[in-house]
DNA sequence: GACCCGTGGAG
DNA sequence: TCTCCAAGGGT
């Protein structure tokens, strides 16, 4: 759950996880939509995914119980040098090195490391200089202690280096350009994308229902649960926003290429921005009501009150709250 | 090595 | 409002 997200955004999520599958028998016998309904909203659903596929692998060829070699660690689906070793330092107290972002930062200050993170011989120096670090009591706690300072006080924007124990050792502090290390990675920019996505409902008040497909394997949000969307058509990224009659023939194709008919309204509900690391959607939301679906269709008829036991995206909770003003989350 | 994969808090 | 970046891993 912590991969690439804060400690304090995974609690809550670690806690419900928890009590929902309190052994890795009870994860490995969930299903799918089980485990990424408890993981909706911490994003990255590949890595509920891969837990799920790693639980299975633990349950089935060790007994339930993590493997304490290195190598089987690592052999388990989700589990990379990162969590290999922290699964070898902290649960089985062995001199394994991390190299997280927070030891990234403090390592490539302490050596002042000046090529950027990512780059092969940036992370040889990192995981080098951490194994080297770690090679001795309490690896555990030595690796948990080197990550809390950097969450702490070798802070990104303003290093507390009066209040480190490593200030007079770094190399980095005694240049001055502890602000300018760690280099990052070369930034891409998200990719604009366009898309109309149609809310089609059946029924009223509390039986309402809402129709969703599941995401294919291979696709963006694989395995999880959305409102039919398409691309922008040619048309429209050829004329503008202005074209407005092109807009809704988006809609109309959105909901015939997923099989559904019914009544399309005039004009779209709203428009919602959502941001990925690498895309950043624009999509209007349109609304269609008195849905019916061809046998073909993929759409699945879903309660409104029965979301939360599906695995649903943030992106699809506001383009249901645009499309449906009583909808909320 | 490059690219893909979500979300939210902090500054 | 915008930028940065989180206890990374897979392809």
């Amino acid at each position: 759950m912590c991969q690439q997200t804060r400690v304090d955004t995974a609690i809550p999520y670690y806690h419900r996880f928890l009590e929902r599958f309190p052994t890795p028998g009870d994860l490995a016998e969930a299903t799918e939509d089980e485990v990424l309904a408890a993981w909706s909203g911490l994003g990255y659903y590949r890595r509920a995914r891969l837990l799920h596929a790693g639980v299975k692998e633990v349950v089935a060829q060790y007994g339930g119980a993590v493997p304490r070699g290195a190598e089987e660690r690592r052999g388990l689906p989700g589990v990379g040098r990162y969590t290999a070793g922290a699964l070898g330092s902290i649960a089985f107290d062995l001199p394994e090195p991390i190299v997280d972002g927070n030891v990234a930062r403090v390592l490539s200050r302490l050596d002042r490391i000046e090529t950027p993170l990512g780059r092969a011989e940036t992370e040889r120096a990192l995981w080098t200089r951490a194994e080297a670090l770690v090679a001795g009591p309490r690896p555990g706690d030595f690796n948990q202690a080197l990550m809390e300072l950097g969450a702490l006080v070798c802070t990104p924007k303003a290093p507390g280096c009066g209040a480190c124990p490593w200030a007079a050792d770094c190399a980095a502090h005694a240049a001055g350009v502890e602000t300018s290390l760690p280099v990052p990675r070369p930034k891409k920019k998200p990719v604009p994308v366009s898309l109309t996505a149609v809310v089609a409902t059946r029924g009223r008040g509390a039986d309402r229902e809402v129709l969703l497909e599941r995401r294919a394997q291979g696709e963006l949000f694989a395995g999880l649960w959305m409102v039919p969307m398409v691309e922008a058509g040619p048309t429209q990224l050829a004329l503008g926003d202005e074209a407005a009659g092109s807009l809704r023939d988006d809609a109309q194709r959105c909901a015939r290429e997923h099989g559904v008919s019914g009544t399309l309204e005039a004009d779209p509900r709203g428009e919602v921005i959502h941001v990925l690391s690498h895309r950043r959607y624009r999509v209007r939301v349109w609304r269609l009501s008195a849905a019916r679906t061809r046998p073909e269709s993929p759409l699945v008829p879903q309660r409104l009150d029965g979301l939360s036991e599906l695995g649903v995206p943030r992106l699809t909770h506001k383009i249901l709250s645009a499309a449906l003003p009583s909808h909320e989350s």
